[in-house]
DNA sequence: CCCACTTTGTGCACCGGTTCACAAAGGGAC
DNA sequence: GTCCCTTTGTGAACCGGTGCACAAAGTGGG
């Protein structure tokens, strides 16, 4: 892949920064919000859950727009941020799956707030087909491609059951779709270049277990040598 | 925090380590329906989508689990990183906030199936107490101390509006709670020894959006410049 | 204009995590 | 028992990200 760009700034941000703007860009529209005109890196990232330096060197990256020893103009980094994230066009999201998730998802009002809109609800369950949920009506899922064309859909929402989820990738994918926002509790193959994210319930949930296991391990004294097999248990 | 185990093994498994367990469980547990006995490291890391470098240094962490020149049994395996987990015992999960999403939570099949178990349903409308949802009757918040501490809770889902979040974290915490799953939008601000994980679905998207766009200005050549608040906006 | 004060932007050391590459260990054939 | 093949477990180099600490830059008061 050529690295060449014709910006002199290079303009490569780091992954952790990414996935921090949003929560700075939450932290600034409340600001905003509160008729707030500047602030500085310490109250920002207060307010972000982050450390001031973090903060100020993800900014760094997107350009030098602070004013030493005031802070950042709010307006005006929001305006940064939503720009480098690309909240500044608006984006078609395309629903894949209307069960209980699908229907949350759809409801969800911090989906439009920000540069983002649900343009499609698609399901493959004929009774479901044709619903009315959050002003759209529920297509089936035959109409995947046609559907994601006609409405240029760029970003698509997998809510399906796990089973169902890699041919529905494969085919949104073949479309032309190359992001995809993952619910389904699978591990996706998807092509070189298509960006897939995964949020998984069941494995945040684990990831707790074992967190609290050990909290209460430590207060009952260690996990008393359990570290066999079982004898009960059956290979 | 006293850093003394009778274990010989010391038990200090990295943080990213732990979040993968829950992937290469889902994934052996997959294996084990297809009645695979054994798997090499390489066929495990595939189906989890990991490099088997990284599988087996993440494995040596839990102990020397596999056989040379043969790989892992697969039920052996499955219980070594359960037990690790913490799941081979059931957790008592309470949800707070039974709108579209906590309904959706309740409903979800994943939760139930692997040591979790959704023992309560608590909301503030009293549109919504005593509504009856995959099987528990949802209950008013005001009960939230007396519901944790009468089914045993020790996580909690959150599923509420941003504004009632925190408060609602300050209950569950005093209420002696050290696991809380966090779906709404906010940073909530917890003491030392709470562990919060948080699911945000539109921060996901904002990352999807700003590789997207970075996909799209690459193919017509730039953001052409547009480094500069434009002339238009009001500061 | 100059000085004291505030706050940004960043060089640098550090740290957790990833990846490579290989020695060690076990299995099976003969 | 010996040899060859497979696959694990891990030392070590590497890499991205974090946090400290400070110089640079701007503000406001006198």
């Amino acid at each position: 892949m050529i690295r060449r760009l014709s910006q002199a700034r290079e303009r490569g941000i780091p992954e952790a920064t990414v996935a921090r703007l949003p929560l700075y860009l939450r932290a600034l529209n409340g600001m905003a919000e509160r008729g707030l005109a500047t602030v500085s890196s310490e109250d920002l990232a207060v307010a972000a859950g982050v450390n001031s330096a973090k903060l100020r060197k993800d900014l760094s990256h997107l350009g030098s727009y602070g004013t030493r020893g005031v802070g950042y103009d709010v307006e005006y980094l929001i305006y940064q941020i939503s720009r480098e994230l690309g909240l500044t066009q608006d984006w078609a999201v395309a629903i894949v799956g209307v069960g209980n998730l699908g229907r949350a998802l759809a409801n969800y009002g911090g989906f439009v707030s920000r540069g983002f809109r649900v343009a499609a609800l698609l399901d493959a369950d004929p009774e479901v087909v044709g619903d009315h949920i959050a002003g759209l009506t529920v297509e089936h899922v035959d109409e995947l491609e046609a559907v994601i064309r006609r409405r240029a859909v760029s970003i698509v929402v997998l809510a399906t059951p796990g089973a169902a989820a890699q041919q529905l990738a494969d085919r949104v994918i073949a479309a032309g779709v190359t992001s995809i926002l993952n619910f389904a509790p699978v591990v996706l193959a998807v092509p070189e270049g298509v960006d897939i994210r995964k949020v998984d319930l069941s494995i945040e949930l684990q990831i707790l277990a074992f967190h609290e296991q050990r909290k209460t391990d430590r207060m009952t004294g260690g996990p008393a040598m359990a570290e066999e097999w079982p004898e009960a248990v059956d290979l």
